[in-house]
DNA sequence: GTCTATATTCAGATAGAC
DNA sequence: GTCTATCTGAATATAGAC
């Protein structure tokens, strides 16, 4: 009894999670509006009608998505900068984190890029609880190194901002740089001079 | 006859000058598909029949406003990087540009990232043709810099695309800036901070 | 060039049988 | 839980009068 039930439990958390995964390259490549339950059905084998059984609508679809992203980012993010040790080894392991999850999960993080570019209209609220209070913390962290006399007195905030829009551009504007680089994938050298060249500059900027 | 001719097509670009502002807004907020022609069309006071008198098409008004972002980017943008100067000069006044054009035209910025960000499905071939060889030309700007000795042997490519990356996200991610920040608007101050950060950042990675 | 009217397609969502 | 069938609304686009 308690088996069969916890064997179709799983059997649909499965389903649910092929579900979204679908749904973040569909959303990722079509933005929300863009986007139509029907293809997303379709891609994962289930009828139109049958994945509304499991998301009774598109919006719920979606934020299930984004929570799903989020929980991935921040499973990954989350107290890197609280971390004792060498500003600049914790900034190092940040940098390398950030840039591995735009490796890893390019699709994520746009579908999460054009959220926020839209002006987050359905996401907004859950920024504020989820993301915020995050960042607010590193940048603590940042300032107390400054006011401790471990890096120099950089602008806290303005560096975390540098440091997110660098890594994340590999994830959301790898189209573009696919484009300039004159190839098909980026690769991991790519991602090892990315690294590279933005862990100079924060080093660099922190130098006392 | 020729001056009537003359007046009627200056009122024709006008018309067509606001039609396209108005849809820049509508695609930066919505997207491509989530974009609405009636939407458009009521907001600058047309019908949407009379809209698509002088825009065949959605795709064509869109490929018109992406046409429109990219003449205003290249106007501001082109030879920066190819004037002569000193290195950190020449750096400086680019950060600067691209700050500006993030500041003053951030719905433009956004139309843009979002159509790179969903893989430039109608825009791919334009940026290879356009933009691509300007910034091949500015790294290789970088790279003789190099050659010659004036700046530190960083990776080029990836030191253009994280200036693009800084700067341009205080256009494509002022939402969650601005949550992070805890204000209503981006301020003046808040972009002289980013620019002195950016610079920084920039000036101390290329220091020999 | 601008209007009314309409064709056509497609999307999200629901009802009800099994 | 899955299926067939259908409703409803919205959106792009077109036809044709004025």
């Amino acid at each position: 009894m308690a088996s069969a039930k916890l064997r179709r439990e799983m059997n649909r958390d499965r389903l649910e999670a092929d579900v979204v995964a679908e749904a973040v390259r569909v959303f990722a490549a079509n933005g929300y509006e863009g986007a139509s339950v029907a293809a997303i059905a379709e891609n994962v084998g289930l009828s139109k009608q049958n994945l509304m059984y499991y998301f009774p609508s598109k919006q719920a679809l979606y934020q299930r998505v984004l929570d799903d992203v989020l929980d991935e980012w921040l499973a990954r993010m989350a107290n890197i900068a609280e971390q004792d040790g060498e500003p600049a080894d914790v900034l190092r392991a940040y940098i390398r984190a950030k840039l591995a999850f735009s490796r890893e999960h390019p699709l994520a993080s746009r579908v999460y890029a054009m959220e926020v570019i839209s002006g987050a209209p359905v996401y907004g609220e859950k920024i504020r609880e989820r993301v915020v209070p995050l960042v607010r913390k590193d940048i603590d962290v940042f300032k107390r190194w400054i006011a401790e006399g471990r890096i120099a007195p950089v602008n806290a905030t303005h560096l975390l901002f540098a440091i997110w829009a660098m890594t994340q551009s590999y994830a959301d504007f790898s189209t573009q740089m696919k484009l300039v680089l004159g190839r098909g994938e980026l690769a991991a050298q790519d991602f090892h001079e990315a690294e590279d060249t933005i862990t100079r500059m924060v080093l660099a900027a922190i130098q006392r």
